[in-house]
DNA sequence: CCGGATCCGTAACGATACTG
DNA sequence: CAGTATCGTTACGGATCCGG
């Protein structure tokens, strides 16, 4: 009988990126951290999320997370008792990293490729860095089934799903989102078209959604 | 006969996120992104400082970043004349995400693991982070038969390799130089135990010391 | 020596099925 | 729902070889 030492692949040098890679180098690993970042997830929410991955392999990446002290479970309270995955602070503490590729990634995104699932959560999260601050709102968004919940302050905050009520609503469809996201169109035009509705406090939904504008092509 | 389309694993995902680990997330990929953060490098320079990655491996990771338009191929001036890799303007753009990693990844280094290579290049790098800015000094660092050149002015700059005279230039083995960079060793007591010696102005090599130290623990 | 290319074994990953 | 088990495929690691 044979014992094996999980023994995991590392760059074997003293430098920080090649630790940080040592860690979370790995395929879909800085994908999981993401969704993290918009609060607690269950297993199969990232299998839905994460489009391709395997079950072994997502199962193999949260239990590596979880070792490593960079995710915890957690069970959810009554009635809902389910299992979810939480960042811990040390995990939290990745928000720079996810924010700084999803920065460079950007330039990509100008010529969408065909095929590329869209998650209206990937494009809030990435919404963090254009906020200015100077506000203090806080507003939903639904898309399609899916809450999720920004508050602008000194910084902005986002998650998904139920959390207190806030003064707006606005709700409206994933391709609707994306052209917001991407300055294809604006909250009174998709308005006007029927393509978002917004209910509670108009005028919040529109200072967000101009503090949250893409950054002027020039 | 076959004609194969290079099909890139890809996660298919519409978030700068993915599409920046679609380009740069391969192993290897970001270590080379910083080691070429340091200057123009030959394909046998990152054979050396990349211990463990094969040939095949480094190939194909440059003719891929070459392709991406993140690196260049180029001549060195005569009498060199030898062919160097380095970064696109775009694949500059790289070194704020290189140095948040750094910057996560540093937790780990305070325990450092058996058989891990240092570079001191890798360790100036890192310290990019820790200049507040406000001097203007020009130093060298010696090390082991490696040149590095520091400028401090608004930002801090440092390369690797033959470069304008500065005001001053340490002379120290990597293993004194580590210690500087963890705050183990002072310049001063490195230089009474004979561990460092200085050329040109001291005051200038202590003021760049002194303005690069590590965060103080608390 | 430099700058790779080629071949092959192994480990990581991907697809599918199955289970408490 | 939350995983485990099995198995084929791809990427990676180790070694050698080759033209300039």
């Amino acid at each position: 009988m044979l014992i094996c030492v999980a023994k995991r692949r590392s760059y074997h040098q003293h430098c920080g990126l090649a630790r940080a890679l040592d860690v979370v180098g790995e395929r879909w690993t800085l994908l999981i951290i993401r969704d993290l970042l918009l609060g607690p997830r269950r297993y199969t929410d990232f299998l839905r999320s994460l489009d391709g991955i395997t079950t072994n392999l997502l199962a193999e990446r949260l239990a590596h997370l979880v070792a490593e002290g960079l995710v915890e479970q957690a069970e959810l309270a009554p009635p809902g008792r389910a299992q979810v995955y939480r960042l811990t602070s040390a995990g939290a503490e990745l928000e720079p990293v996810v924010m700084e590729l999803a920065r460079w990634g950007w330039r990509y995104l100008a010529k969408p490729r065909r095929g590329d699932r869209f998650d209206p959560g990937w494009a809030l999260l990435s919404m963090k860095r254009r906020y200015p601050g100077g506000l203090d709102r806080q507003v939903g968004f639904e898309v399609e089934g899916r809450a999720f919940w920004v508050s602008l302050g000194e910084k902005m905050d986002v998650v998904e799903g139920a959390l207190p009520p806030s003064e707006a609503v606005a709700a409206l469809h994933a391709e609707a989102f994306k052209m917001l996201f991407f300055g294809a169109a604006t909250v009174q035009a998709l308005e006007q078209e029927g393509e978002l509705q917004i209910r509670g406090d108009r005028q919040a939904i529109l200072e967000v959604a101009h503090a949250l504008r893409p950054p002027s092509r020039l």
